[in-house]
DNA sequence: CTGTTAGCGCCTTCAA
DNA sequence: TTGAAGGCGCTAACAG
């Protein structure tokens, strides 16, 4: 691997010069540089960035944390965020928390050691990492939380406005003439499942029909999990609700096992809605109606809203909080068919 | 941010027994160790792995370019090779290509600059970068080539045995009932599309069934093209197939929008099948016929030999393919009505 | 066992 | 405009 040294020699200049031409940051005679880019195709050579970044104490690179990568809400993020560094001349490393707290440390440990410049986290679930966030954060290196927000700790964020798209997913089940409508969360220590339920509540106040705290289940995000529980309220036809509305994409699979498993189609038995656009297309047959989140802009404007933070951008002294809109696709799974809306929906398999 | 010559200074120490307490390399007393520990801890001191590269020239860093990894196979690579890469300490940085060549031109350049060990490459559809991996590979930077493999080039590679898989798929259908099957491919120019044409023709050949070169469509790898093409082709209902199998995921989409577009369902109308699993829920009915390939394993397994390389392993000297088996997992596309095989399939929406 | 020291490749003053 | 030299933080001899 030829180093800086070997191009001026091969050139014949010195290492300053050749320094110069890569970098731009000092002109250079017209003659020298064709001189020094011949050298460089000639040896094909690559400046160290290892080197660059030990001296400069800059690595133009970013990091990410998500919990899985393969549920498709998270690459979404990933890739508006890597686009938005990109455009900025910045780096973007991607890593899986598996939803781990230890682990979560370890990769923040990690993306520290790499001397990442800043670093966008969708904190693992069932953690409060109050501390280690506060640590990076009063070493100087900027956090943005996306997705999940972690309770106090004053730290950046983007998501989406969780309880008003939960709200607009249930008015739209409440306009299809439901009304008792239970909500699958998962679990309420993460504080966007519960402005989900809150806009769950808000959405039924607001239609004047009674919240039913049993109606309200929560659960984890294991699919496996979810669908037990399901299984267990869905058994008794006769308090059976009318609708299902799930806060998230693991704990709508779940719940959509639960009904195969049940005997029950949507929407024909039940009418359903959900958070987040499933990837499956194995379980469940008519379309599904959800609140789709702007995923790739919450990536983006995480990013950019980072890399302000890492070059000091003026007037951003305090913290700063975006929240997005969601939009709500409707699918067939929330055309009830007691009320004799359309016509009768296909059967799940 | 602490140095260790920090850490040396407040645990009364000099650098060397710091760094030796660090790697481990060198035993060093209790006593000092407990001080060295104890002022790591005070000060939250994290080895800069920055100036660690530049030393040992080793930055234990795998570097993975994908088209898109908002396409679901991809994310599975992604994890399987970055599991592996974790169990034997390295980290793994994956980038997007988008399908570009001049874009995999720099990531591969981005990578060299980054002094990433080695890299785990799915080429850019449309770009035979020959000179590209061959420049790399020359300059002892190993590289294993997952999913699409270059003509003409001697490179570690792993994949899917595209031909048998295809030629399972269609077998599926030919065991259907099913004779005048179509074929939707991407382009020919990869090889692992002539491969699983290949598989196609032979599975017909095998069953006595004579190939139709109309009913091979080559299309790409934008779905709304392919949409297009199939359009045409589905338009008279005299010439038009009895089944389609589609060599992968976006040719998939593109099929199934056509369907839709000309009013006609799968299965009632036309059985479907395809490689790779979708992950769209809002286009196509009843479970859809796929033969799924081990992405996971995919991903681990070239991680693996692509260690194997880097820290050259015994025994491995020349290129190494791997080929995985695909699993087929049979879905309702497949059924097809005319053949009378069960009830009714429920319609598309 | 512990300390000292020479670079790794590069950028950046500072002089010429 | 060009060249020479110091040092970023760390590891790996080597000397003690």
């Amino acid at each position: 691997m030829p180093s800086i040294k070997k191009v001026a020699e091969v050139a014949g200049v010195s290492v300053g010069t050749v320094s110069h031409v890569i970098t731009g940051s000092v002109p250079v005679s017209e003659e020298l540089r064709l001189k020094v880019q011949a050298a460089i195709r000639e040896l094909n050579y690559h400046p160290n960035h290892v080197a660059r970044s030990l001296k400069t104490s800059k690595t133009r690179t970013l990091g990410i944390i998500v919990p899985d990568m393969t549920i498709s809400f998270f690459p979404q993020i990933i890739r508006g965020a890597e686009t938005a560094a990109r455009k900025r001349g910045y780096f973007l490393i991607a890593v899986n928390s598996d939803d781990d707290g230890e682990r979560q440390k370890d990769l923040l440990s990690l993306l520290r050691s790499q001397r990442v410049e800043g670093i966008l986290l969708v904190v693992a679930a069932g953690t409060t990492p109050i501390s280690q966030i506060s640590r990076i954060l009063d070493a100087g290196i900027p956090i943005v939380c996306l997705d999940r927000i972690p309770d106090r700790v004053a730290v950046d964020s983007v998501s989406v406005e969780d309880a008003e798209a939960a709200a607009m997913g249930v008015e739209h089940l409440i306009s299809m003439g439901l009304r008792r409508i239970a909500v699958v969360t998962g679990p309420l220590t993460l504080k966007n499942e519960r402005r989900r339920v809150q806009g769950y509540r808000q959405a039924l106040e607001r239609a004047g029909i009674p919240v039913e705290e049993q109606l309200i289940w929560q659960g984890n995000l294991r699919t496996a999990d979810v669908a037990a529980l399901c299984r267990e309220k869905l058994a008794d036809a006769g308090s059976r609700p009318e609708a299902v509305f799930c806060t998230n994409g693991p704990t709508a699979l779940g719940a959509l096992r639960a009904l195969r498993d049940c005997g029950l189609d949507a929407p024909r038995d039940i009418a359903f809605a959900t958070f987040d656009e499933l990837t499956v297309d194995d379980i469940f047959s008519p379309s599904i109606t959800a609140v789709v989140q702007p995923a790739y802009d919450i990536g983006s404007q995480a990013a950019n809203l980072l890399l302000d933070r890492i070059e000091q951008v003026a007037g951003l002294d305090k913290t700063v909080t975006i929240r997005l809109a969601a939009n709500l696709k409707v699918g067939e799974s929330s055309r009830w068919a007691g009320h004799g809306l359309g016509c009768p929906a296909p059967a799940a398999r």
